[in-house]
DNA sequence: ATTTCCTATCTTTTT
DNA sequence: GATAGGAAAT
């Protein structure tokens, strides 16, 4: 019994699903079948006898694990395929350490630094060491951290002076918290892998098949860490497009892809370039423009749908026109039997969505956005979690000093500031510190019973978790006692936005019950929730609308049809590309957002755009100039609109007339 | 201690 | 144009 038909692959797809051991490497352009031809091969190594728990899938996200996931299973069945690992590296390290941390020196139940915690730390310390008027940023030392992590270098070894002492103080306070950060994950996975032989052999008995998805996003360290989990006979598969990597700045070493062979030996190459998602005018403009990068591995996308609508390219005046015009083009497009879901604007920045937005919201037009803020780094969300980290360790320093005036509970910065001096003269956790008499003797009356209280509703709470209640019940109505919502919603400007926080926490909370039903610890749950940047995407298929999404997060994705918008010079190639020369990557990047379009593909930029509430001039983007014109059309705004252009500029006339009456 | 109001800065991209 | 962090007012 077959799970797959294994007829309906073509003859390179065929060859990676039945060549099963050994180094493979798997080149495999946009669009070319390739989730497909790696699900088979998973389903064939089942097929083929080896065992489902042999069996490891790394990919860089959660969603393209949980989809990996479910199409293996939809193969080969439940029962086969449920004892299947795809996960990320991240929480593969995170299961790695789970087991094995205490050979590299930290106490098992450590704790996963992330996001908006750790720029909290890093900003401390930029002025604790460089004084109140540093304006180093944190994304810089975060990157500069990040960069000797994965080379494994010392972090005194970081040339700027000033940065590397912050390093070292940020790497001392997660020590000292029990803490680690996503680089750590890794280091500290890789170091196990090296130096704990009986860890090393149980990981590798473990995981015998190893297949990794988007290999050209991996950095050094990963691949480091990918050899020392598979050892001999070699069994590894790598998947991936060098023309597709995007994440240069986070360390993406495209030496990985293109010299795969020194890493594993005589590795079997296949090369999947029969594109089945894009028209061919589509494939040949994204041809066209990739052509220019160098330093890549020679291939072409071959169209299997001939044909097609040219691919247009529209002048705009400014940015307000693009999105008008945008989301006119969707309501007559719609009226063409399309649905909401067929459309996708692709962006380069964050701060072009506003505008977007703005107008789909003027017209009605419902929309999801991928890549904005992460769930779970959102003000309220972490404030909760906070909660939840007390519940399962108070003596996690930093969620305490998060939640310890949150909702403001007479507990000021002088109280603050006492108790962190006292537990580090004493060298003790903050949490120990508050229940210490000495140290609340020397408070006010008001600030000790502040404490006091504060201190109590914790104990309170954790007893009825060990008592049996359960968690998300027993964090409900702490929140409750606290007036917790009250105060958010008091916070709020808009009731959309109080909608939006209301339903972020009841979500939140809801998320700590269904894990607590599904058996997970709450720290398990809180693992999950620092490696899940993603959370959104949840319920992002069960949302119905346009999707707005960044041109980095639209990797792996395909859309009928597809608006590229901002293509202008500073923004796509963007200015700090340009400044630290790395525009063969924006270039890249813009091969990607083509590469999405499955029908029609739009491209606009515009003459002046608003930035920081001023208006600018723009110039269309260099990269224009590289396309393939035989298979676009120019057109631009005024011509598009016609009538409706004049009726603008009457419009615009009024309001300059009520301007100067006022 | 808390709220409110002002100003400085910001915009790549994310596990 | 938003937002975070600091100073001033309550």
């Amino acid at each position: 019994m077959a799970g797959f038909d294994i007829s309906a692959l073509n003859r390179a797809q065929r060859e990676a699903v039945t060549w099963l051991d050994g180094p493979v490497l798997i080149l495999a352009g946009a669009g070319t079948g390739k989730t497909r031809t790696v699900t088979c091969r998973m389903s064939a190594l089942l097929e083929n006898g080896v065992a489902a728990r042999n069996i490891l899938a790394v990919t860089f996200t959660n969603k393209a694990a949980a989809e990996m996931r479910e199409r293996v299973i939809e193969m080969v069945g439940k029962k086969r395929g449920k004892d299947l690992t795809v996960c990320t590296f991240h929480s593969l390290c995170v299961r790695i350490l789970r087991r094995d941390i205490e050979s590299v020196g930290y106490k098992k139940n450590f704790n996963i630094m992330a996001g908006g915690d750790q720029v909290g730390i890093i900003r401390q310390l930029i002025v604790r060491k460089g004084g109140a008027r540093e304006k180093l940023k944190p994304a810089e030392v975060m990157s500069e951290i990040s960069k000797a992590k994965s080379a494994e270098l010392p972090l005194t070894g970081i040339e700027d002076r000033l940065i590397a002492e912050i390093a070292v103080a940020y790497q001392n306070e997660l020590r000292a918290q029990n803490s680690i950060d996503f680089d750590d994950l890794l280091l500290l996975g890789e170091r196990i892998l090296t130096e704990d032989q009986a860890a090393r052999d149980y990981w590798r008995d473990t995981f015998r098949y190893v297949t990794v998805d988007e290999f050209q996003d991996t950095n050094s360290l990963q691949m480091r860490l990918i050899q020392q989990l598979v050892g001999p006979p070699h069994h590894i598969c790598v998947v991936g497009d060098d023309d597709q990597s995007i994440y240069g700045w986070r360390g993406a070493d495209t030496t990985n892809i293109l010299q795969f062979e020194t890493f594993f030996p005589n590795p079997k190459v296949i090369r999947l370039e029969e594109n089945y998602r894009s028209t061919e005018a589509v494939l040949k403009v994204a041809n066209s423009l990739i052509k220019k990068n160098t330093g890549r591995r020679e291939k072409e996308l071959k169209p299997t749908i001939m044909g097609g609508d040219l691919v247009r390219l529209v002048a705009m005046p400014g940015d307000d026109e693009e999105a008008e015009w945008i989301v006119q083009e969707i309501l007559n497009q719609r009226e063409e039997g399309r649905a909401l879901e067929d459309f996708a604007i692709l962006f380069r920045t964050n701060g072009q969505i506003r505008k977007m937005e703005n107008a789909l919201r003027e017209e009605k037009i419902p929309y999801r956005m991928v890549g904005a803020q992460s769930f779970y780094d959102r003000k309220e969300i972490r404030d909760v979690l906070g909660y939840v980290q007390l519940l399962a360790d108070p003596e996690k320093d930093i969620a305490l000093l998060r939640v310890l005036n949150t909702p403001p509970r007479g507990i000021g910065q002088n109280t603050t500031m006492l108790a962190l001096e006292h537990s580090r003269v004493n060298d003790c956790s903050v949490w120990k510190t508050l229940i210490t008499e000495s140290f609340l003797a020397q408070l006010s009356t008001k600030a000790g019973g502040a404490i006091t209280k504060f201190v109590r509703q914790v104990e309170d709470h954790q007893r009825m978790i060990v008592d049996g209640k359960a968690p998300g019940v027993v964090l409900d109505s702490w929140l409750r006692e606290m007036d917790f919502l009250p105060w958010l919603m008091k916070q709020c400007k808009t009731d959309k936005e109080r909608d939006a926080r209301n339903e972020a926490v009841s979500q939140a909370i809801g998320d700590v019950t269904a894990a607590s039903q599904k058996g997970q610890s709450l720290q398990d749950f809180l693992d999950k929730t620092a490696l899940d940047a993603d959370k959104n995407d949840d319920d992002l298929d069960k949302k119905s609308g346009v999707t707005l999404i960044t041109l980095h997060a639209s990797k792996g994705l395909e859309y009928p049809v597809v608006f590229l918008v901002g293509l202008e010079e500073g923004i796509l190639p963007h200015k700090r590309s340009t400044e630290e020369g790395t525009k063969d990557e924006e270039r890249r990047l813009l091969y990607v957002g083509i590469t999405r379009a499955k029908e029609r593909l739009t491209m606009t930029y515009c003459a002046t755009r608003t930035k920081w509430g001023k208006k600018e001039a723009c110039e269309e983007s260099s990269f224009l100039r590289e396309l393939d014109l035989d298979w676009i059309e120019e057109e631009n705004y005024d011509d598009l609109m016609g009538e409706e252009a004049s009726d603008e500029e009457l419009r615009g006339f009024f309001s300059g007339i009520q301007e100067a009456l006022q």
